[in-house]
DNA sequence: GTAATTTTAAAACGTTCGTTTAAAAAGGGT
DNA sequence: ACCCTTTTTAAACGAACGTTTTAAAATTAC
């Protein structure tokens, strides 16, 4: 059953990399399989086909990452007290680092799928999370409703894409940010680094209030 | 010299429209120009090549948005009283909604290829756009800064861009945003009610607070 | 009006893509 | 050993892609 190293993972560690890296059409099945050392029919063969290819690089990461998640959040939401909004955000940590620890740039690539799953008009990729976990989603707008609860369920709507929105294009985007703050302040900061530095600005926005006044 | 309607005008507006919806890889040439109603050969023959086509979609939008920014940033600059941080990103609304009105869904695009030119490999987006308007991206910098002057340069640069991934990440998944509002919600928003529904929170991020107690 | 230039048009080019086929190789059970 | 299933391999398939070619048509210049 087993040989020396799985095929199907030798093709889902290969696939993954290349789709953050050029996205999903710009990466071609030739290059995949000639990166993971297989033949190239083996993917139609153990995955059918390119579509299913690409659900199943991101099931195994949602796999990992969503009951951890989960676990978090419910913890969260069983307590007594409030919680405040940051540390909501803050269940997200340890579930993104347990990616890290899974693949080399695990949680920079999550991050990017997750982005490539909304932006590559990929709809059947939003299908698939919102079916298979939309129990942790209802989980995180709920921890969310008890450190916030004036938000109305159009406002917490909208201020978690636009959370998404921030979470993912920093992470996609946070060699090249890395490298700036290393050249322009000398600043070393590493992944985990990056998102405690970002929790606190999707707390705030999260928290915008609804005045009108100026700030 | 100009007929009906000029040959380049029409490849261009299927263009950026096709490059909205299915992406750039995803666009083929013979869509734009059975859309366009232009023989296929007319594209290679205008612009050269189909990535000098995108290279064109581009600057056509930077074109008409940059100046229009720079001007709305130099008059907050300008004027003696502090400006607030949504006076600022109130700026950007009007040089947005002009894209729209050049061409369907031009705010949308336009914000995919700013997002494409951070996230890309290749990065010749990012260096045409600093080169060309350097000037304009600092006066962004420098109206952040009146209108909240305690922010170290730092700090700026990381909410910077943690408010661009919003803002890019919000736009360029606009289409799916709307349909998730309006099956969820029966939400109707447009392209500029969107806009107008980001810059709170845009602000409250940029003004997240650096105290560590809890919100 | 004619010649030179620019633009459009149809067709074909060579390449790459995802997928399929059919046979060889490997593995497992008895 | 044997058969049966699973997996791997090499080759080819048809389709779609960006691009080029060549000639006709339209426009401009004189």
């Amino acid at each position: 059953m087993v040989s020396k190293l799985d095929t199907k993972t030798r093709i889902l560690d290969a696939a993954e990399s290349l789709f953050a890296e050029h996205g999903f059409s710009d990466t071609s099945l030739r290059l995949i399989t000639t990166r993971a050392s297989v033949n190239l029919a083996s993917v139609n063969y153990h995955f059918g086909s390119k579509k299913e290819l690409i659900q199943a690089v991101i099931a195994r990461h949602l796999e990992l990452f969503m009951p951890l998640l989960n676990e978090k959040l419910t913890a969260l939401c069983a307590q007594a007290e409030q919680p405040s909004l940051l540390d909501v955000f803050n269940s997200f940590v340890d579930p993104l680092l347990a990616l890290e620890k899974q693949s080399k740039n695990g949680t920079v690539i999550f991050m990017q799928l997750l982005g490539r799953s909304y932006t590559d008009e990929q709809g059947h990729l939003r299908w698939y999370t919102t079916t298979h976990y939309g129990e942790v989603l209802a989980n995180i707008t709920k921890a969310l409703l008890k450190a916030n609860p004036t938000l109305s369920s159009q406002e917490l709507f909208w201020r978690l894409h636009f959370t998404l929105g921030t979470a993912v294009f920093t992470m996609s985007s946070s060699g090249a940010l890395m490298d700036i703050a290393k050249a322009d302040f000398n600043q070393d900061i590493d992944v985990e680094g990056l998102i405690r530095k970002v929790i606190p600005y999707l707390a705030s926005g999260m928290n915008t209030s609804t005045e009108t006044t100026s700030m």
